[in-house]
DNA sequence: CGGCATTTTGACGTCCCTCAAGGGGCGTGG
DNA sequence: CCACGCCCCTTGAGGGACGTCAAAATGCCG
C-alpha cells in the first residue's frame, strides 16, 4: 500500500504536463471552481501533480495522508472490506472530484487508481489553513460533499432493492450520461451511443454489491436481447438509451 | 404529505417547551455547535420550533421546502423508492442532525417522523445567508454532512455485503453505542445492556435492505440464542456486547 | 507458442423473498 | 367488562434469484 505522499517508483513516473490553473481541464468542476484572483493564486502555491498508473493503491484505509486532492484525469475507486475479506466498492470519482476529508486525517477507506489517474494535490495542513481563510472554498466542499452524499444515497436504494439486472443498467445509465455530457458535441441522438467502461467485471461486481459471474451472465443476456452490444468486453454501446433506461427501474 | 411549512393540526400541536440556546439539548452537536455570541444571537433571531407526531411526513421527495432545521428530539428517517413502490430508507437522523440541504430546494428523500419529533428550523433564505457570513457555520455543516458521508458508506457496505444476520447485529450494535453514549453515567459493563428500539420491523426491514418476515426470523434466531433478549418487541436488552458485535461481521 | 488474467458458461446449493395464516397488544365502542 | 378491529409481529411452506464451485473460452503479452 503506498500513500499518497510516498515518492512513486518509475512506472508511476509523470507522463502529463503540470498545467496553470487557467488551462486545467477541471477547473469549473473541481473545489477551486468558485475560485479566482489571491484564493486560486494560493491554492496554486501548494498544489503538486501526481500520476498512479491503473491499479495502484493511492491510499489505505486507517492510514494517515498528509496530502489531499483533485482528479484531474482517470477513476478512482473507494472500497470498504470486512475482515474476512467480503469487499464493497463505496465510491467511484471521476475528474473533478475530491479525494480525502478535510478535518480527519486518517482514511475511511482504500482508494486505488482505477484506471491511470492524474491528482491535483495539496498538503493537508496548508490546505485547511485555505479552507478557513477562503469561504468560497469551503462553501465549494460543501456543495461537492452534499452531492457525493445525494449520490451515496442513491447507491443506498440500488444494492437495498434493486435487482442483478436493475443495477447493471442503471450503472451503465450513469456512465452513459456522464460520457454523453463529456462528449457534447451535437452527437446523431439515433445513432448507438458507445462508451468504454472503466471497470472489468470484478470490479463492477464490487461496485455493484454482485459476484463476478452474476455481472457478466446479465452483460451477456442483455446483450443477447439486444439491450446492450460489445465485441471488446471492455467497451458498450448502447443501441436504444431508452430501452437501457427502462431495465434500470427508476 | 405535510411539508416544513405547512402549518400543522391539532393533533401536532407543540407539546414541547421553546428553549434559549445556552439551555437546547443539542447545543454542542447541531449545526449551531461553533457559533456563539453574534452568530448564535443571529441564529436563534431565525429560528421556530415545530413538532411532529410519530408517522408523520416531514419532507416529501421533490418538495420544494422554504425550511431546513435540526432536530431536538426523536427520529427522523429518510427514504427513497422506485416508481413500483419498493422503498429504502437511506438515512435515520438522530438529535442534533440536521434536515435538508442547503443550496437545493428540491428535497431528494422523502423525510417522515419516525418518532415524536421537535424540530429547530430556520427559513432557508436567511440560513443560507447567514451560511455565506459565518464560517464557523459553514464549517460545522460540511464537518456533519462529511460524517454523514462516511455513514452512508459504510452502509453501503452492509447492503452490499453482509447477510441478513449481520445487518441486524450491525444496526442492533449502532443502537447499542449510542444508547451507551446518551447515558454515559457509570454504568456497570457486566449488566444486560437495554435500549428502546425506535423503529418497528417494517422500519428496520426498509433500512437494512430485508423484509419484515426476515427481520423477524433472525430477531427470533438471535434471541433464541441468547445474543439477544426482550419481551416486549419493541425494547432490547443485550446480555453480551462483545457477543453482538461478533454477529455484526466487523 | 505459452503463460496469465479476465471473462464466460454450467451445475448446484442456499439465503432470502413471497405468499399465507395465526397470535398478541391496544384502543374503541357497545 | 367484553367484543371487535387494527396494527404489528411471528411462524410456516415453497420458490426463485443470486452465490459458490468448477471448468472452459478468450484475449493479452512476452
Amino acid at each position: 500500500m503506498r500513500a499518497l505522499a510516498m515518492p512513486q517508483d518509475g512506472s508511476g513516473a509523470p507522463r502529463f504536463s503540470h498545467v496553470a490553473c487557467g488551462d486545467c481541464p477541471i477547473r469549473e468542476r473541481a473545489v477551486c471552481a468558485y475560485c479566482d484572483g489571491d484564493a486560486l493564486d494560493a491554492l496554486s502555491a501548494i498544489k503538486t501533480y501526481r500520476e498512479y498508473p491503473a491499479g495502484r493503491d493511492i491510499l489505505a484505509a486507517g492510514e494517515v495522508s498528509p496530502m489531499v486532492g483533485s482528479i484531474v484525469r482517470g477513476v478512482v475507486k473507494l472500497t470498504k472490506s470486512l475482515p474476512d475479506g467480503r469487499a464493497q466498492m463505496v465510491g467511484l470519482l471521476f475528474p473533478g472530484d475530491f479525494v480525502g476529508h478535510p478535518g480527519r486525517a486518517e482514511a475511511a477507506y482504500d482508494a486505488t487508481a482505477a484506471t491511470e489517474v492524474q491528482l491535483c494535490l495539496f498538503q493537508r495542513q496548508p490546505f485547511e489553513t485555505l479552507l478557513r481563510e477562503t469561504p468560497q472554498l469551503e462553501k465549494r466542499l460543501l456543495d461537492m460533499t452534499l452531492t457525493e452524499l445525494d449520490a451515496a444515497r442513491e447507491w443506498l436504494l440500488l444494492l437495498g432493492r434493486k435487482t442483478a439486472r436493475e443495477r447493471i443498467a442503471t450503472f451503465l445509465m450513469a456512465l452513459a450520461g456522464r460520457a454523453r455530457r463529456a462528449a457534447p458535441a451535437g452527437l446523431p441522438d439515433g445513432a448507438p451511443f458507445c462508451f468504454p467502461l472503466p471497470l472489468t467485471r470484478g470490479e463492477m461486481a464490487e461496485y455493484l454489491g454482485l459476484t463476478i459471474e452474476t455481472v457478466s451472465r446479465h452483460m451477456t443476456r442483455l446483450r443477447a436481447e439486444g439491450v446492450l452490444a460489445f465485441s471488446d468486453a471492455r467497451s458498450v454501446s448502447v443501441p436504444d438509451l431508452a430501452a437501457l433506461a427502462a431495465e434500470a427501474g427508476d
